[in-house]
DNA sequence: ATTATATGTGACACGGTGTCATATTACAAG
DNA sequence: CTTGTAATATGACACCGTGTCACATATAAT
């Protein structure tokens, strides 16, 4: 977290150091963006930076909390839109999650940021989704968990639903990443993620042959 | 890929150089790792190892090759013993996986690996099983997609029973990723990753209202 | 005006990387 | 054996980035 004095000061200095840091981000990955680079973008000194954040990973965590996209907001949306049905609900959501991050203005920050997507930096940015899923947002009190119609799921218990969400979280975030990789559209993307949406809602078992169990 | 002239070494000397590094990968990931501790480890110089390898990374990506386990047997022999069964194979496939790799004494290298993965690991080390699932296998001539019993899936051509195991695949290394992260045990990553088989496999929708698609 | 508190600064020590000129070894040919 | 050539070994070194610290400057309060 950066320091309270980050927060004292004047908005055009936090913004210069904000845009600053992120051009490198966007150029070079965590490890090979170099402070030296983004003070120099930011016209600070090195002895201020570190009285404004703990180092490089400190700003940068920050800054993927800044620009990280309201993904409750966006959830509660979608199935409200949906009237709550499971999978037209996520479909939804990520098609619009996808295209807010494939069409941003930060798309050379999110793509590097895919691409070096570890466990930790995954926390960062699919944390509060699954931490807020039983929260209520502040708007009109309706929860993630209230709005998904549970009675067409074999899931019923909140915490599996949790999970469920977390899991479809982390499929989202691999497609994404893939798409970077792969140099892929927003419309493939989409469509990768909705096929995936499509077997873990079915499953990919025959239906006839699905009766036994 | 590590030069000629490793290869030329001494058993011993490679032996030497390979334990040297692991010990430092166990310590620490691929940026905290310093080449000055491997050489010391190992007893050699750093000009001896700019000879051998490109660099760390060059190093790190030779001994992932090294340690990756033989996944497309293992996938293999999970379908044999399991008369091609889609869910069972991928499931008995997972357990004997994760077990290898969290029972193994390479563990904290692993843990590691796993913490610390992005694209180009996950590239590296899932890379052999996608791209040689049509590949026969030497021993017997068998392909892993002609093992897998294909009429009971919804999944029909090569290219999508290839993407889904792709999907499988990064599941499970999810899976293994997060049973590192919350030190679960062997155990409760294997039912973790067996129950995600289970929802890719029947689906989470109730089959009553799976009909009508 | 004085003191206290907050913020700004860049020189510096430290540690890691990759290179290179040089030393050593291995080995083949005469 | 000895001479020559190619392969391998070595560590000092230049370079670069990090994080710190003693000191400078600004702001506010009394």
């Amino acid at each position: 977290m950066p320091t309270q004095t980050f927060f004292n000061l004047s908005e055009e200095k936090r913004e210069r150091l904000i845009s600053g840091a992120m051009k490198e981000f966007a150029h070079y990955c965590l490890n090979d963006a170099s402070i030296a680079n983004i003070i120099k973008n930011a016209n600070i000194s090195r002895g201020s930076f570190y009285q404004y954040f703990d180092g490089k990973s400190d700003l940068y965590f920050y800054l993927i909390g800044i620009f990280r996209r309201n993904t409750t907001q966006l959830m509660l949306q979608s199935f409200q839109e949906k009237d709550g049905v499971f999978i037209e609900g996520y479909q939804l959501f990520g098609d619009k999650y996808i295209q807010s991050i494939m069409e941003s203005e930060k798309v050379g920050f999110f793509k590097h940021m895919y691409l070096n997507m570890n466990h930790q930096i995954s926390q960062q940015v699919g944390g509060d989704i699954v931490s807020s899923i039983k929260a209520a947002m502040p708007k009109d009190g309706k929860r993630v968990i209230d709005v998904i119609k549970r009675d067409t799921l074999r899931i019923q218990t909140d915490e599996e639903l949790r999970e469920l969400t977390k899991f479809i979280i982390n499929m989202l975030n691999q497609t994404i990443m893939e798409g970077f990789s792969k140099e892929r559209s927003i419309k493939d993307t989409q469509i990768e993620f909705r096929k995936k949406m499509d077997w873990l809602t079915f499953g990919v078992m025959k239906k006839e042959l699905n009766e036994g169990e």
